[in-house]
DNA sequence: CTCGCCTATGACAGCGCTGTCATTACTTGA
DNA sequence: TCAAGTAATGACAGCGCTGTCATAGGCGAG
C-alpha cells in the first residue's frame, strides 16, 4: 500500500450542483427538501445534475443550520433481549428510507443511565425520541418534557404519556395467563420472575391479583431475582421453587427464556407437562410453539410496537398528528399444550 | 441557581463558556479536548465553567467544522439474530463513554443494500466503520478501501483485509465439530443449515472437507435453505432430513436455533439422543448447557469480537497502532451430552 | 545578553447548509 | 385597468465549532 496522500477529493456540495443546474444553492436545498417549492423542469434538472454528481447532503451541516438533527433517538434497557431486537427491527424496518437516523442507546434498565443517554441525544437536537415505558427518573421525566421533539413510549400503556405511546398493558395479560392456568383447573399457580424491571413488576401483580382474587395466592409460590433472565437460570429457579412449595402445579414465567428452563428442568426432573405441571410462558417468542410439549404463552406484539411508534414519530415529523397518540395494541393468549390438563 | 431558562434557550455554546472563563472559545474547545495543550490551572477553571454552565459540544458543529463526526458506522446483517446481538452488545459496552456515537446499519444479508448503508455511513465522514465479513460488492470494496478512515471487518479470518480484522475460521470450526462427531463413532453425519450466508457456507465447506476425508460424506444428508434460522425451522428440516436420508445417526446444524429444533424433532420422535443421535449445534448460545439432554456445540466470542474490534478502532482513533492488525478468535469445541455414545 | 525554540494562547476564516427576507415575473378580480 | 396577490427564485448571514497561522512570553545555549 502506497501511502500516497489519497486525492481526498473536496466533497460534492449543494453549491456544485447548483452550479451545473445553473442555479443558486438554495433552490437545490429547496429542490431537495421541499421538492414542491421548486418548478417541475428544474426540479428534474436538479435531480439529473444531483445523481450525476453523486451528492448526498452533509448531515452535520444539515444539523448545524437548521437547529435540528436527522437522528431519531431510541432508548431500550437491553439489546440482547429478544423482546427489544424485535423491537427493533420494526423500528429499523420502519425508519430506513426515510431521512431519519436512528441513534440507540443501551440505558441496561438504569434509569440514571437511560437519563444520562438522553441528556447525550438531547445534545443533538434529535428530531425524535422513542422511548421505553414511564418509569424515567425524575429528571428525565423533565428532559422529556422539555425536549421539543415528539417523543414515543413504547411497551406498555398508561402512566401519564409524555406525548405518544404505543404498548400494551402487562398487568392485564399476565393476568389473562394466570386465569387461564386456573380455569384450567391447576389450583397452586407459581410466578417464576428475573430481571423484575418495571414491566415484570407490573406481570406479576397481574399474577397476584388474578391469584388472589381466586383465592390460591402463596407467597411461597412466587420466586424472583433480579438476575438477567435466561434459560439456565429459568431451570435453577424452577429447582428451588419445587425445592420450597412442592405443591406447585404450574408456573406462569415472566418470559419464555425462564420457560424453556423450566420445560428443561421439568423433564430432569421427570414431572410430565402438562400432566404433572401446567406452564405458560410470556412473549410467545417463535421457539414456544415448536417446542415439545409446544409451550402456551402470551403473545405480544414487539415488531408492531416498534413500527408503530416509528409510524407516529414520522407522522409528527410530517406536521401531521397521528391517528392515535395513545395505542394499545393488547396481547393475545396462546394456549397450546403445555397448559392443557 | 438562580439562572432562570428562557423558555427557548439558546443552546449553551464554547463562546459562553470562554466568555465566563476570560478566555477565548478556541482555548475552550483545546481544554476539552486536547488538555495536555492547556495549561493546568487554566484547564481546571474551565472543566467548572463547563460544569457549572452545563455545556455539551454540538455534535454537529464539531463535524461540520473538523470534516469528521464522531459516529462509528456498524454494518450487520441482522438485528434480532442471537449472534450479531452479542457481537453488538461487545461493541456497545466498549464503545459507550468514550467520544463516539455508534450508527447501526442492517444489511438483512444482503450485499446491495450493504452498499446502500455504506454511502449512507460515508456522507457522514465516520470516525470509522465496523462491517461483518468480507464478502462485500465490489463497489463496496471500494467504497470501503476509499473510505479514509479505519476499518474493521468482524465474524470472520482471511479474505484479504481492508484494513482491521478480526473474527474466526468459520470452516476449522465446522471441520472440528465434524471430526469430533466422526471421533465418536457416527457414520452418517448430517449437515442442517439455513440462511446460508457466506459464513454458513463456509462452515457447510468445513463439514464437507471433514466428511470427505472421513470418507462419509453424502449429499443425501446435506440439508440447507436460503430461508432464515430458526428453532421449527430445524424441526422440519430435522424431519426432511430423516425422510430422506434415514440411516442418519448424527446432525451438526449450522446454528444453535435449528439444533434446538431438531432436539424437540428427535424427541416427538423418539428418537434418543445421543443414543440413536448425536446432535451438534453452532455459536454455543446460553441455552445448550441446559438443554435436555445438554446439547454439544461451537463455541464463538460473539461479544469479544465486537469488543476488540471496539478497541482497534479506537486505538486507531487514538493514534496509535493496535497490537495486532488481524486476530483470530478462534472456536472452542463444547462436549455435552448429545454427541457422547 | 541575544538568538532560536518551545509553550500557551488568540484571531480568523470557513466547514455546508438553511432561515429569513427580498426580488422578480406572473396572475387575478372587480 | 391596476392594486394585490402568488409562485419561483435569489442574497445574505449565520449555525457552533475547529484548522491554520500568528503572537507573546520564557528559557537554555552560545
Amino acid at each position: 500500500m502506497t501511502d500516497d496522500v489519497p486525492p481526498h477529493s473536496r466533497r460534492t456540495t449543494l453549491a456544485d450542483v447548483a452550479a451545473r443546474v445553473g442555479v443558486s444553492a438554495i433552490t437545490v436545498s429547496r429542490a431537495l427538501r421541499r421538492p414542491d417549492m421548486v418548478s417541475e423542469p428544474l426540479r428534474k434538472r436538479i435531480a439529473e445534475a444531483v445523481g450525476e454528481l453523486g451528492y448526498v447532503p452533509d448531515p452535520a451541516a444539515r444539523a448545524l443550520a437548521s437547529r435540528r438533527s436527522n437522528v431519531i433517538g431510541v432508548i431500550i434497557p437491553s439489546i440482547t433481549n429478544n423482546v427489544f431486537s424485535d423491537v427493533l427491527t420494526g423500528i429499523y424496518d420502519t425508519l430506513e428510507g426515510t431521512a431519519y437516523d436512528i441513534q440507540l442507546g443501551n440505558s441496561r434498565y438504569n434509569a440514571a443511565k437511560e437519563e444520562a443517554l438522553l441528556r447525550v441525544f438531547l445534545s443533538q437536537r434529535p428530531a425524535g425520541l422513542i422511548v421505553t415505558g414511564f418509569d424515567q427518573s425524575p429528571a428525565a421525566r423533565r428532559l422529556l418534557e422539555t425536549a421539543g421533539c415528539p417523543i414515543v413510549q413504547i411497551m406498555e400503556t398508561g402512566g401519564n404519556p409524555v406525548d405518544m405511546m404505543v404498548g400494551f398493558s402487562h398487568f392485564d395479560a399476565a393476568g389473562a395467563a394466570t386465569r387461564h392456568l386456573i380455569a384450567q383447573g391447576y389450583r397452586a399457580p407459581a410466578f417464576i420472575g428475573a430481571r423484575m424491571d418495571p414491566r415484570s413488576q407490573r406481570r406479576f401483580q397481574g399474577y397476584r391479583a388474578a391469584t388472589t382474587e381466586a383465592g390460591v395466592f402463596s407467597e411461597a409460590r412466587v420466586l424472583t431475582t433480579a438476575d438477567p433472565s435466561n434459560v439456565s437460570l429459568g431451570a435453577r429457579l424452577f429447582a428451588e421453587l419445587l425445592a420450597r412449595a412442592p405443591e406447585t402445579d404450574a408456573v406462569l414465567c415472566n418470559n419464555d427464556d425462564l420457560a424453556l428452563g423450566v420445560l428443561f428442568e421439568a423433564r430432569r426432573q421427570g414431572m410430565e407437562i402438562p400432566g404433572r405441571l401446567g406452564l405458560c410462558g410470556f412473549n410467545d417468542l417463535e421457539m414456544m410453539a415448536c417446542a415439545e410439549p409446544p409451550v402456551s404463552s402470551v403473545r405480544t406484539f414487539r415488531q408492531q410496537m416498534g413500527q408503530q411508534g416509528s409510524e407516529m414519530l414520522l407522522a409528527r415529523l410530517n406536521g401531521q398528528e397521528p391517528e392515535q397518540r395513545l395505542v394499545n395494541l393488547g396481547y393475545e393468549l396462546i394456549v397450546r399444550q403445555s397448559t392443557l390438563r
